[in-house]
RNA sequence: GUGAUUGUAGCUCAGCUGGUUAGAGCGCCAGGUUGUGGCCCUGGAGGUCGGGGGUUCGAGUCCCCUCAUUCACCCCA
């Protein structure tokens, strides 16, 4: 048993796996390249004071879940992100007081913390790809930010996800509706398990999307978020749902989807897939316009966003075989020694090779022949050059094809070539 | 923070109601082939049985504590 092992919580991520992190990154960066988004890239940590603004200080990520920190004993508290939105906003009112262009398209794949007990599918450091559409926030605009992505989880093959949206309305339809819901609730009290009688009085809508089975029930017959939303809202809705059917993203509306942090309004959404376990969303966002103006900006700045849980995507997709195509490849050359007397010749040709642009790799541990075949077949090599006595006299080395076990014997010159040719095929 | 779960070799695990030198498979190393891999055969290295305390003639096995893991609740990605 090792003295330290990783924080609880952590993760390492070794070199079989990194491929597959590499992999979905390509694919998020050319997909929000179709959409004209670029990267944004913020410091890991903020004053403790813009989360408290921003996410709300009533939300259990602020109450409970953050890693803050005094930097020096007089100074300001620090905390390790629990979310991007709030320091993109932050870098975007920092950047531009006035507001900038209308439409700005960030997107980010960054590590977050939060200090929660892990389990499948939650870590205290994680990493989220997200992406925030800043300066509109428009019925065009939301959709454009779901369907970017729907479109990443298209394009990495995943199945059977469920898109769900709901309406939160603004600050006084949920005013309205939460009056509504306590009252339709208050008869159920009794039957109301402890953590939805504690939201009853701080937050009655968190009530709606309870785990527990006798709660849903009860909630089954509540009012509808939705019919509490004055026209406007509604038809802004409306034009949202209609744009996802316009694009064949399938959806369902879900009057019990109410998102935890307190900046959303309008349009929310969430991606939820089978694969996950309890921790079951896969991504979630939704419109924020009043975050700005929270954070002590001079002007609204109307956006949407969403964020996508990379562990969770990985798992999802696991689960889904669709790493299967990710074969790790080896080195083209292994270059294997008669014996260690030859190391310095070894050297000189791996480096002349490197040069020319093969990749080559070689026993460092100076082991037996056979020692370094196996090494040479684990690593999958594509060929192994022999050096021995001869060869080097002779100036012409043995290539030997490790798939079709051909061998030849070639000028050092000749051998970039003939790699070359047989990765042609 | 609450509940449950598991903790034996590098990895995956076995070890019956407590009983002598704790096992297997895979991996690793070496040899069979003194210039050649993947298959096969032979041998070898490697374990404070998570840690501490207790019960007992005797504890990997029972009890207590502790640490860690995993899963679930809360909440969220």
């Amino acid at each position: 048993m090792a003295q330290f092992q990783v924080v609880k919580g952590a993760k390492d991520i070794f070199p079989e796996e990194i491929v597959r992190w590499h992999y979905i990154e390509g694919v998020i960066r050319s997909v929000t390249a179709l959409y004209g988004f670029s990267e944004i890239r913020t410091p890991v940590f903020e004053y403790t004071e813009l989360f408290q603004r921003g996410i709300g200080s009533t939300t259990d990520i602020v109450g409970k879940e953050m890693f803050s920190f005094l930097p020096d004993p007089n100074g300001r508290s620090i905390t390790l992100r629990p979310e991007m939105t709030a320091g993109v906003m932050r870098a975007f009112l920092q950047k531009y007081p006035g507001g900038g262009v209308p439409a700005h398209k960030l997107y980010y794949v960054a590590d977050l913390f939060r200090k929660e007990r892990p389990q499948a599918g939650r870590q205290r450091q994680f990493t989220q790809f997200g992406a925030e559409l800043l300066g509109v926030s428009s019925p065009a605009a939301v959709a454009e930010v779901i369907s970017m992505m729907m479109q990443v989880f298209d394009s990495l093959g995943l199945q059977g996800l469920k898109l769900r949206v709901n309406s939160l309305g603004d600050l006084d339809d949920r005013a309205r509706y939460r009056d509504m819901l306590r009252a339709y609730l208050e008869p159920f009290r009794d039957k109301l398990d402890e953590p939805s009688l504690e939201r009853f009085d701080k937050n009655p809508l968190r009530i709606l999307d309870s785990k527990n089975p006798a709660v849903q029930e009860i909630v089954a017959g509540a009012p509808k978020l939705l019919d509490c939303i004055r026209s406007e809202g509604r038809a802004e809705f409306d034009r949202v749902l209609g744009y996802l059917a316009d694009r064949n993203i399938a959806y369902e509306v879900d009057h019990l989807l109410v998102r935890g942090l307190d900046y959303y309004g309008h349009t929310a959404f969430e991606v939820v897939s089978s694969e996950l376990g309890a921790q079951d969303a896969l991504g979630g966002g939704g419109r924020y316009d009043a975050l700005s103006k929270e954070l002590g900006g001079n002007v609204e700045i109307p956006a949407v966003g969403f964020a996508v849980g990379m562990e969770r995507l990985i798992i999802a997709m696991e689960k889904q075989g669709l790493f299967a195509a990710l074969t790790p490849h080896g080195p083209q050359v292994f270059v294997v020694l008669q014996d260690s007397s030859l190391e310095d010749q070894a050297l000189r040709i791996s480096d002349r090779l490197r040069h020319a642009g093969v990749s080559v790799e070689s026993d460092l541990a100076g082991r037996s022949m056979k020692a370094q075949m196996r090494e040479a077949n684990r690593l999958m090599a594509g060929f192994a050059l022999f050096v021995g006595q001869d060869e080097v006299a002779s100036g012409n080395y043995t290539l030997r094809n490790l798939k079709t076990s051909e061998q030849f014997s070639l000028s050092l010159d000749a051998i970039p070539g003939v790699l070359h040719e047989s990765s042609k095929q």
